[in-house]
DNA sequence: CTGGGGATCGAG
DNA sequence: TCGATCCCCAGG
Protein backbone atom coordinates (compact mmCIF):
# COMPACT_ATOMS: atom_id res chain seq x y z
CA UNK A 1 0.00 0.00 0.00
CA UNK A 2 1.48 3.40 -0.95
CA UNK A 3 1.30 6.37 1.36
CA UNK A 4 -1.72 8.01 -0.55
CA UNK A 5 -4.65 6.29 -0.53
CA UNK A 6 -7.62 8.53 -1.47
CA UNK A 7 -12.01 8.10 -1.62
CA UNK A 8 -12.46 7.36 -4.82
CA UNK A 9 -14.84 10.06 -6.74
CA UNK A 10 -18.10 9.94 -6.95
CA UNK A 11 -18.14 9.53 -10.41
CA UNK A 12 -16.30 6.63 -10.11
CA UNK A 13 -19.63 4.85 -8.93
CA UNK A 14 -22.18 6.75 -11.25
CA UNK A 15 -21.81 4.49 -14.44
CA UNK A 16 -21.65 0.60 -15.41
CA UNK A 17 -22.13 -1.57 -12.51
CA UNK A 18 -20.36 -4.45 -14.28
CA UNK A 19 -17.39 -1.73 -14.76
CA UNK A 20 -17.65 -0.68 -11.54
CA UNK A 21 -17.60 -4.62 -10.07
CA UNK A 22 -14.32 -4.56 -11.83
CA UNK A 23 -12.89 -1.43 -11.42
CA UNK A 24 -13.82 -2.35 -7.51
CA UNK A 25 -11.24 -5.23 -7.60
CA UNK A 26 -8.06 -4.11 -5.99
CA UNK A 27 -9.48 -0.70 -3.81
CA UNK A 28 -9.34 -0.84 -0.22
CA UNK A 29 -12.22 -1.06 2.31
CA UNK A 30 -11.63 1.26 5.33
CA UNK A 31 -13.60 0.78 8.56
CA UNK A 32 -12.97 3.10 11.87
CA UNK A 33 -14.74 1.68 14.73
CA UNK A 34 -14.56 1.63 18.31
CA UNK A 35 -11.03 3.40 17.92
CA UNK A 36 -10.00 1.21 15.64
CA UNK A 37 -9.24 1.02 12.09
CA UNK A 38 -9.58 -2.69 9.37
CA UNK A 39 -8.31 -2.59 5.99
CA UNK A 40 -8.51 -5.04 3.28
CA UNK A 41 -7.90 -5.28 -0.52
CA UNK A 42 -11.16 -5.87 -1.92
CA UNK A 43 -10.10 -9.55 -3.99
CA UNK A 44 -13.57 -10.83 -5.67
CA UNK A 45 -17.07 -8.44 -6.55
CA UNK A 46 -20.43 -9.12 -7.75
CA UNK A 47 -22.59 -6.83 -10.13
CA UNK A 48 -26.55 -6.41 -9.40
CA UNK A 49 -28.16 -5.06 -12.41
CA UNK A 50 -31.36 -3.65 -10.73
CA UNK A 51 -35.00 -4.41 -11.92
CA UNK A 52 -34.23 -6.38 -14.86
CA UNK A 53 -31.95 -9.02 -12.82
CA UNK A 54 -33.63 -11.99 -11.08
CA UNK A 55 -31.07 -12.48 -8.23
CA UNK A 56 -31.06 -8.26 -7.59
CA UNK A 57 -32.84 -7.18 -4.38
CA UNK A 58 -34.13 -4.34 -6.45
CA UNK A 59 -36.04 -6.55 -9.53
CA UNK A 60 -39.10 -5.76 -10.62
CA UNK A 61 -38.77 -2.45 -9.42
CA UNK A 62 -39.22 -3.55 -5.71
CA UNK A 63 -38.67 -0.54 -3.37
CA UNK A 64 -39.16 -2.06 0.31
CA UNK A 65 -37.46 -0.75 3.57
CA UNK A 66 -34.85 -3.04 3.21
CA UNK A 67 -33.73 -1.70 -0.16
CA UNK A 68 -34.21 1.79 0.16
CA UNK A 69 -30.43 2.60 0.15
CA UNK A 70 -30.26 1.43 -3.28
CA UNK A 71 -31.85 4.17 -4.49
CA UNK A 72 -29.24 6.39 -3.36
CA UNK A 73 -26.70 7.51 -5.94
CA UNK A 74 -23.53 6.16 -6.79
CA UNK A 75 -21.20 5.72 -3.91
CA UNK A 76 -23.38 4.74 -0.95
CA UNK A 77 -23.21 1.49 0.89
CA UNK A 78 -26.02 -0.48 0.67
CA UNK A 79 -25.76 -3.25 3.53
CA UNK A 80 -28.34 -6.41 4.40
CA UNK A 81 -28.81 -8.83 7.16
CA UNK A 82 -29.40 -12.28 5.57
CA UNK A 83 -29.64 -15.76 7.07
CA UNK A 84 -30.54 -14.78 10.73
CA UNK A 85 -26.64 -13.93 11.11
CA UNK A 86 -24.60 -12.19 8.64
CA UNK A 87 -24.30 -9.01 6.85
CA UNK A 88 -23.50 -8.31 3.57
CA UNK A 89 -21.78 -5.19 2.02
CA UNK A 90 -23.01 -3.43 -0.90
CA UNK A 91 -21.28 -0.45 -3.34
CA UNK A 92 -24.44 1.57 -5.03
CA UNK A 93 -23.59 2.30 -8.87
CA UNK A 94 -25.45 4.19 -11.14
CA UNK A 95 -27.85 6.96 -9.64
CA UNK A 96 -31.33 7.48 -8.01
CA UNK A 97 -33.25 6.32 -11.17
CA UNK A 98 -31.16 2.97 -11.62
CA UNK A 99 -30.86 0.60 -8.22
CA UNK A 100 -27.65 -1.28 -8.72
CA UNK A 101 -25.11 -2.32 -6.71
CA UNK A 102 -21.93 -4.17 -6.32
CA UNK A 103 -21.55 -6.95 -3.71
CA UNK A 104 -18.21 -6.86 -1.77
CA UNK A 105 -17.58 -10.78 -1.42
CA UNK A 106 -13.92 -10.78 -0.33
CA UNK A 107 -10.65 -8.91 0.31
CA UNK A 108 -7.08 -9.35 1.51
CA UNK A 109 -6.22 -8.49 5.44
CA UNK A 110 -4.39 -5.31 5.59
CA UNK A 111 -4.87 -3.83 8.68
CA UNK A 112 -6.29 -3.90 11.88
CA UNK A 113 -6.95 -7.77 11.99
CA UNK A 114 -6.05 -10.63 14.50
CA UNK A 115 -4.10 -12.62 12.10
CA UNK A 116 -2.98 -10.48 8.97
CA UNK A 117 -1.48 -13.74 7.52
CA UNK A 118 -4.41 -15.76 6.80
CA UNK A 119 -6.16 -15.18 3.84
CA UNK A 120 -9.48 -17.09 4.56
CA UNK A 121 -10.41 -14.04 7.28
CA UNK A 122 -12.22 -12.66 4.55
CA UNK A 123 -13.46 -14.77 1.93
CA UNK A 124 -16.84 -14.26 1.73
CA UNK A 125 -19.24 -11.48 2.09
CA UNK A 126 -20.50 -12.54 5.70
CA UNK A 127 -16.96 -13.26 7.07
CA UNK A 128 -15.96 -9.94 5.50
CA UNK A 129 -18.59 -8.07 7.52
CA UNK A 130 -18.62 -10.02 10.40
CA UNK A 131 -14.82 -9.31 10.93
CA UNK A 132 -14.32 -5.53 9.16
CA UNK A 133 -17.33 -4.52 12.19
CA UNK A 134 -19.76 -4.15 9.23
CA UNK A 135 -23.37 -3.90 10.11
CA UNK A 136 -26.63 -2.36 9.56
CA UNK A 137 -25.07 0.94 11.42
CA UNK A 138 -22.75 1.33 8.08
CA UNK A 139 -26.02 0.92 6.17
CA UNK A 140 -26.44 4.28 3.82
CA UNK A 141 -22.84 5.62 4.51
CA UNK A 142 -21.04 7.67 1.70
CA UNK A 143 -17.98 5.98 0.39
CA UNK A 144 -16.53 8.95 -0.90
CA UNK A 145 -16.86 11.42 1.66
CA UNK A 146 -13.42 11.66 4.19
CA UNK A 147 -16.06 12.47 7.09
CA UNK A 148 -17.25 8.58 6.76
CA UNK A 149 -16.27 5.99 8.92
CA UNK A 150 -16.67 3.54 6.06
CA UNK A 151 -14.78 4.83 3.01
CA UNK A 152 -13.15 3.09 -0.30
CA UNK A 153 -9.83 3.94 -1.03
CA UNK A 154 -7.36 4.05 -4.12
CA UNK A 155 -3.68 3.49 -3.23
CA UNK A 156 -2.82 3.28 -7.07
CA UNK A 157 -2.75 -0.49 -7.01
CA UNK A 158 -3.45 -1.85 -10.28
CA UNK A 159 -4.28 -4.97 -11.91
CA UNK A 160 -3.88 -6.60 -15.38
CA UNK A 161 -7.23 -7.09 -17.25
CA UNK A 162 -5.66 -11.32 -17.29
CA UNK A 163 -5.85 -11.19 -13.58
CA UNK A 164 -9.61 -10.57 -13.67
CA UNK A 165 -12.04 -13.40 -13.87
CA UNK A 166 -15.53 -13.65 -14.38
CA UNK A 167 -17.92 -16.17 -13.83
CA UNK A 168 -21.79 -16.73 -12.53
CA UNK A 169 -22.55 -15.50 -9.60
CA UNK A 170 -22.87 -17.09 -5.98
CA UNK A 171 -26.43 -18.65 -4.62
CA UNK A 172 -28.13 -17.41 -7.54
CA UNK A 173 -29.81 -20.38 -8.31
CA UNK A 174 -33.67 -19.83 -8.37
CA UNK A 175 -32.55 -16.55 -10.58
CA UNK A 176 -33.98 -17.62 -14.24
CA UNK A 177 -32.26 -16.39 -16.98
CA UNK A 178 -30.14 -14.12 -14.54
CA UNK A 179 -28.42 -16.86 -12.79
CA UNK A 180 -25.70 -17.57 -15.62
CA UNK A 181 -25.10 -14.01 -16.52
CA UNK A 182 -21.22 -13.46 -15.82
CA UNK A 183 -21.10 -11.02 -13.16
CA UNK A 184 -18.96 -12.41 -10.24
CA UNK A 185 -15.63 -11.15 -10.34
CA UNK A 186 -12.38 -11.74 -8.74
CA UNK A 187 -8.45 -11.31 -9.08
CA UNK A 188 -6.90 -15.05 -10.45
CA UNK A 189 -5.75 -17.60 -8.60
CA UNK A 190 -6.36 -15.16 -4.98
CA UNK A 191 -5.86 -16.95 -1.95
CA UNK A 192 -9.26 -15.27 -0.41
CA UNK A 193 -11.74 -16.14 -2.79
CA UNK A 194 -14.71 -17.19 -1.38
CA UNK A 195 -15.34 -20.80 -1.68
CA UNK A 196 -18.04 -21.56 -4.80
C1' DC B 1 -50.84 -12.09 10.71
C1' DT B 2 -48.33 -15.68 8.89
C1' DG B 3 -44.81 -18.74 6.91
C1' DG B 4 -41.51 -19.70 3.48
C1' DG B 5 -37.16 -18.36 1.87
C1' DG B 6 -32.71 -16.19 1.73
C1' DA B 7 -26.59 -12.38 -2.59
C1' DT B 8 -23.89 -17.53 4.11
C1' DC B 9 -20.86 -20.47 6.65
C1' DG B 10 -18.64 -24.39 8.59
C1' DA B 11 -19.13 -28.93 10.36
C1' DG B 12 -19.67 -33.83 9.08
C1' DT C 1 -25.60 -32.13 2.61
C1' DC C 2 -27.45 -29.94 6.54
C1' DG C 3 -28.46 -26.99 10.58
C1' DA C 4 -28.06 -22.47 12.79
C1' DT C 5 -30.81 -18.36 13.18
C1' DC C 6 -34.10 -14.47 12.20
C1' DC C 7 -35.33 -10.60 9.26
C1' DC C 8 -38.21 -9.62 5.43
C1' DC C 9 -42.13 -9.35 2.67
C1' DA C 10 -45.81 -11.27 -0.39
C1' DG C 11 -50.10 -12.99 0.19
C1' DG C 12 -54.46 -13.73 2.64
Amino acid sequence: MKLTALPLNPEFYERSTEKGARDLLGKIIFHKYNGKKYLARITETEAYLGTQDRACHTFGGRKTERVKSMYLKGGYAYIYFIYGMYFCLNVVTRDETCPEAVLIRAAEPIQGFKDLEDPRLLAGPGKLCREMKITKAEDGLNLSSKKSSLLILDDGYKLKKSEIIAKPRVGVDYAEEAKNWPLRFYISGHKSISRT
